[in-house]
RNA sequence: GGAUGCUUAGCUCAGCUGGCAGAGCAACGGACUCUUAAUCCGUGGGUCCAGGGUUCGAUCCCCUGAGCAUCCA
């Protein structure tokens, strides 16, 4: 055993060191403890309990077993409270010298952290809290380090990212949210799964990365001596599932951009991504809508939520709006009429849009959007008629070429999904990913490359096909209600 | 990438014009058989983010760096 001398232990880590000695040498017990059974969580002490009087818990002498970390403790002289958390809560324990015999031993030595089962009856004290007093202690871990602050919690948000344990442990709220991140993720599966759809697994290690408009991170594989990169989508595998015949697909998973950190993106974030064969637009607006109100509905029954001061109501039907009309009636602009570069350019110097020398009137247009109508759109709104330019992987509407199918939705300023109907027509996608190169060799190095193998499956032939990209991280901050990504990541990427 | 701010005890935070480093909680010793941010008496605890500079003297002023946050690109 290498520890510490003690000269570099500050008096916190050393007394705890000292007592984990002495409750081996004087109680002969095993400090980290074994197996537990309980019978009880805190919240079905309280839920059993609250509402009963006094004289009704004494008369149903109801005896149980709970565990959990102590996170406060008041002693006075041969009696002590304490206060008990489980994962389902908190619940106050009453510990009497009289009671317990050589078992008090082990509550009086107990610190705040340390992890203890007790066995008890549920009484209710003068001042009415619902209590467990105690007749058996059993020692199960011990805590070397202090919680943090009892009542503040842990505040620096630095620490409570890079230790997220204890952000668990000291701040309820924290908790609740990844509770609920669950809860959504779960909703979400189960409603593709009521619809028919098979959840599959893509590579996440890849040759080249597509189906998206971001930079990769590059690895190295050994053995084949080959770069590889981290998907950036799982958007192309997924379709090459159509092709083979799987009709109705989607993963959940993480995908990774190398690109910049701020309080709406993480390098690493989880998407959902759904293909359904024989679907257009029309049938993936209605799978969205449902999907969104699975999600929020299993946090929240009304499905309505409050997202930084703005009331929603998710189960209202969403509004359907062309892009182009939406920046007509903010700046007066219709770019539904045919502009040469040129013209779009100046329109961008004149209202203060900034544009890139790779981009053609496509871009302008889907920057103008951005810069004009995105922060707008708080009730929930689904944006169509996309600009071909910026849609490689969506198929052209029927009477409009330099146009897709292809809608984004926005809630409350934000943008919470995005779905194609899917390019299907293996020669319009080589031609797609040509001009993707050729932005490429512009300087986009955020432009597609050509993806030879995904072509060769198109042309074996795909359904016409509906295709859906959620952001689960994004889409969880919205039912949250919380502001940066940071705090729907449990472990969220810091430097060293 | 740029601007601004933050970094002090295990945690939450003060720290005046540059003059011996402070509080609450936690911890330690004691009292207390219904407490609940328990209370009361007593005690200990510091790489003031790191490195340089100015100064008789720096937690404080200046420079460089690190981490984090917010805003902008």
């Amino acid at each position: 055993m290498t520890e510490k001398i003690d000269t570099e232990l500050n008096d916190q880590l050393r007394v705890r060191r000292q007592k984990l000695q002495a409750l081996k040498d004087d109680l002969g017990i095993d400090p980290f403890g074994h197996r537990f059974e309980r019978d009880s969580y805190a919240k079905d002490i309280h839920s059993f309990a609250d509402n009963k009087s006094k004289e009704e818990l004494d008369a149903a002498k109801k005896h149980v077993i709970i565990a959990g970390r102590i996170m406060a403790k008041r002693g006075a002289g041969k009696i002590i409270f304490a206060d008990i958390r489980d994962v389902s809560g908190t619940v106050q324990i009453y510990a009497r010298r009289d009671d317990l015999a050589d078992n008090y031993a082990l509550i009086r030595r107990a610190d705040l952290g340390d992890i203890l089962g007790f066995s008890g009856t549920v009484m209710k004290t003068d001042a009415g809290e619902t209590t467990i007093l105690i007749d058996k202690l059993t020692w199960l871990s011990k805590a070397l380090r202090p919680l943090p602050d009892k009542y503040h919690g842990l505040t620096d948000i630095d620490t409570r990212y890079r230790k997220r344990y204890l952000d668990l442990i000291s701040n309820p709220k924290s908790f609740e949210v990844f509770i609920k991140r669950s809860k959504i993720v779960k909703a979400i599966r189960n409603y593709m799964d009521s619809i028919g759809f098979l959840e599959v697994e893509t590579p996440i290690l890849q040759n080249s990365a597509g189906g998206a408009a971001a930079r990769p991170f590059v690895t190295h594989h050994n053995a084949l001596d080959i770069d590889m990169y981290l998907r950036i989508a799982t958007e192309l595998y997924l379709k090459r599932l159509i092709v083979g015949g799987m009709e109705r697909v989607y993963e959940i998973g993480r995908i990774f951009r190398n690109e910049g950190m701020d309080t709406r993106h993480n390098p690493e974030f989880t998407t959902l991504e759904s293909y359904g064969a024989y679907w257009d637009l029309s049938d993936v607006m209605i799978e969205t809508e449902n999907i969104i109100r699975a999600a929020a509905k299993s946090i929240n029954e009304d499905g309505v939520i409050d997202y930084q001061g703005h009331k929603i109501d998710l189960s209202k039907d969403f509004a359907k709006r062309s892009m182009t009309e939406l920046i007509k009636e903010k700046t007066g602009i219709d770019f539904d009429k045919k502009i040469d570069l040129e013209t779009a350019r100046k329109l961008a110097n004149e209202n203060n849009v900034k544009y890139e020398s790779f981009w053609g009137v496509g871009h302008i247009i889907a920057e103008f959007f951005d810069t004009f109508v995105e922060k707008s759109l708080i009730e929930p709104t689904f944006v169509y008629h996309f600009p071909l330019e910026v849609s490689p992987l969506a198929k052209k509407e029927d009477n409009n070429p330099d146009f897709v199918q292809r809608f984004e939705l926005y809630i409350a300023g934000g943008e919470y999904g995005n779905a194609f109907t899917e390019l299907n027509d293996p020669i319009d996608q080589r031609q797609r990913f040509e001009a993707q190169a050729a932005e490429r060799e512009n300087g986009n190095d955020e432009a597609e490359s050509i993806d030879e193998d995904y072509i060769e499956a198109l042309e074996h032939g795909m359904a016409p096909t509906g295709g859906l990209g959620i952001g689960i991280d994004r889409l969880t901050m919205l039912l949250t209600n919380q502001t940066s990504v940071r705090d729907v990541l449990l472990f969220p990427t810091m430097r060293n």
